[in-house]
DNA sequence: GGTAAATCCGACCATGTGGTCTCTTTATAG
DNA sequence: CTATAAAGAGACCACATGGTCGGATTTACC
């Protein structure tokens, strides 16, 4: 693999592990094996680095795990809380799990770095963009009541979502996904379109 | 103001607003007209400092804005409503607003600094269990549904919560807010004791 | 007033950081 | 084979950080 390629997979790696702040290019490159001038030839300093990790691999890994899953013309809510589930099964099968990467990230820059809280930012508003877009068009099909209001669960279930993988790492899991899966059930069905045939 | 004291308010007041690790001792010394002398005749290291500092400070705001405010024998969906409205309309109104500070910390420790993260997870027990046993105790009154899971609830909404106030630092503060309430009402309207008088 | 303890000062140290620069190696093309 | 550019090595720099230490100053108490 090219030598950029590796830069930026450990970079992520790590950033997402121990954080921006407190991991330092000489980490990145004792893991690689890389010298600074391997790293500086390719990037300009480390904030443009991290910014092409963003582009790179955070946005494609946020649409891949949390938008791709919830496209489709089926009911919205089974795919949002299939596609919740599925992520969350992810972490809690993986050891070394910290939490929502795009979550951590918003609260380590917010207030320090506006140029990456921009990029960081922009990938929330795409994944609220698309969850808004599917919950309307899941009402105007006639899964969702009329009253719902389509931003407003929206930004809940990006609230709960960022919320419960932070809770995650704390401890126990599996326990807090399975309890969060429930309440997000019990959330669902008090919006979804009430039964025509009474 | 005794020194100690001035130190820990200050430090909290920068560890929240820069993060932990990207805030040095200097930073707080500057902006206090102190020495090194000063801080280390008062703490043993940069750690001890941040400890007690969650000890005396942090748990005790956890407590009055989250804790304090859902006991009593009323209505708990009526209780947590009003608290989390009032500690979002706190931050709402605050320009330095940075999220949730309990959550930020957990984030930030989370995989770094094991003996720091026992005592945030111990003040996010100390929340989860109070709330565990309010709605415990509104079911038992009747206010909430015979069915509701009141640990499943716990985490629904202290995830949300932690998630709202990070989403809350990024753009529109109040219309989150004001969407979130939205739905909170929504989904405590969904687990509330059905109406016996039918 | 004197004494001792509490409090604070600030120079200093070792270490780690992001970043630069010169030089060497490796690939590419004619 | 050779000229040329891409890619990488690693010594070096300026600066910041957490922490130490001997000394100065203030306070409390007899």
């Amino acid at each position: 693999m090219a030598t950029m390629q590796r830069l930026q997979n450990t970079g992520l790696e790590l950033f997402y592990a121990q954080g921006y702040y407190d991991t330092s290019i000489d980490d990145i490159l004792k893991k690689l094996d890389l010298s600074k001038g391997a790293f500086y030839y390719h990037f300009d300093s480390k904030e443009d680095y991290f910014i092409q990790i963003i582009q790179n691999l955070l946005a494609r890994k946020i649409y891949s795990t949390l938008i791709e899953p919830i496209e489709g013309h089926d009911n919205p809510l089974t795919l949002i809380t299939k596609c919740f589930d599925d992520a969350m099964e992810t972490a809690v099968h993986n050891e070394m799990d910290y939490g929502c990467i795009l979550s951590n990230f918003l609260t380590e820059f917010n207030g320090k770095n506006e140029v990456i809280m921009r990029h960081l930012n922009e990938i929330v508003t795409v994944w609220e963009v698309n969850l808004v877009t599917t919950l309307q068009k899941g009402k105007f099909n006639g899964y969702l009541d009329r009253h719902v209001d389509c931003e407003a669960a929206a930004t809940f279930l990006m609230s709960s979502y960022f919320g419960v993988r932070t809770l995650m790492t704390s401890a126990a899991p599996s326990a807090k996904k399975y309890r969060f899966m429930s309440q997000l059930r019990q959330y669902f069905k008090s919006i979804e379109a009430k039964s025509v045939n009474s």
